[in-house]
Formats: C-alpha cells, sequence, structure tokens
DNA sequence: GCCAACGTTGGC
DNA sequence: GCCAACGTTGGC
C-alpha cells in the first residue's frame, strides 16, 4: 500500500529543476523529530510532494522514495536520517499554498497548520484532491 | 525536570 | 525585512 508526503525544500536551496536534473537524490538536512520520523515511516515506492517553501509556495511536483531511511552522513551528532527520492513527474499547473489554505478539502493539512514541519504525511483523499488541481493523474 | 533564552523556519 | 510559531539548549 503506498503511502504518501509531503517534502519543503527552499527553491534557492534545493529546487524541483534540481531535483529532476539529478534525478536520484539524498533527502539530507532534516534537524527536526517529527519530520525526521516521517522519513522514518516511508517505504520504498511511496510518493511525496515537493514543495517550494519561502520562495514559491507551491507544489510543484512528484517524487518517489527509492531508498529506505538510513543515516545522514552530514549530521555530525548522527541522530538524524534521510531517504533516497526520484523525481516522478512535474504538476501542469502548480498547487499553491494559497489554494490549499482555501479549499475546504484540503485546510486541514499539516502544511498549514503546522508550517514549520518539512516533511508531512498526506492523506489518500487530499493527494487525489491536490493531483487533480495540479493537473495530473494520481 | 522546569523554563527562560535562543535559534530557525517560513509566511506575510 | 519582520515577526509569529515553535523546537532546542542549558542553567538551575
Amino acid at each position: 500500500m503506498t503511502a504518501y508526503w509531503l517534502v519543503k525544500s527552499e527553491p534557492a536551496a534545493w529546487s524541483w529543476d534540481d531535483q529532476v536534473r539529478d534525478g536520484t537524490t539524498h533527502w539530507h538536512g532534516v534537524r527536526n523529530y517529527q519530520a525526521s520520523n516521517n522519513l522514518k515511516a516511508m517505504k520504498l515506492g511511496d510518493l511525496a510532494f515537493f514543495y517550494h517553501s519561502v520562495t514559491g509556495k507551491e507544489i510543484v511536483g512528484v517524487v518517489e522514495v527509492v531508498k529506505l531511511y538510513y543515516p545522514d552522513p552530514s549530521d555530525p551528532k548522527g541522530i538524524f536520517g534521510m531517504v533516497d527520492v526520484k523525481a516522478v513527474k512535474p504538476f501542469a499547473t502548480p498547487v499553491t499554498l494559497e489554494q490549499i489554505k482555501h479549499d475546504d478539502q484540503l485546510n486541514h493539512l499539516a502544511l498549514i497548520r503546522q508550517s514549520r514541519l518539512s516533511v508531512m504525511p498526506i492523506d489518500v483523499e487530499a493527494w487525489k484532491r491536490i493531483c487533480a488541481l495540479g493537473g495530473i493523474t494520481a
């Protein structure tokens, strides 16, 4: 059973274009227990929305989990881990934070309620709805 | 173990 | 650029 997620990245640091160019990458740098626990819960083949935070504030594409949680070598304390993700497809139309905030079926998401969380689960209904808004098939 | 101080994220 | 939210750190 595929689970669905959302991961955030500031495009100035790491953008969807960077992700597409490099294909498969290490989702390193998470330094928050809740986000890290979400990474830990990801399974191979799970899908995640790729969200541009700060600049853009919109979901721009879909990535797939291709390697399970393992230690993040960039964490000097060796506490946090990461997964590997691969670009799957871009949204035909990016779905903005503004849209999600004003959508009765979507404004329950942690993206709105917990704005600082950088890795979060997305329920199936919300996944389907956002895919529809983005002009892609779920 | 509490809590004040501090640092970071991310929307506005 | 500001600041609210909130997680982390460290003194006690």
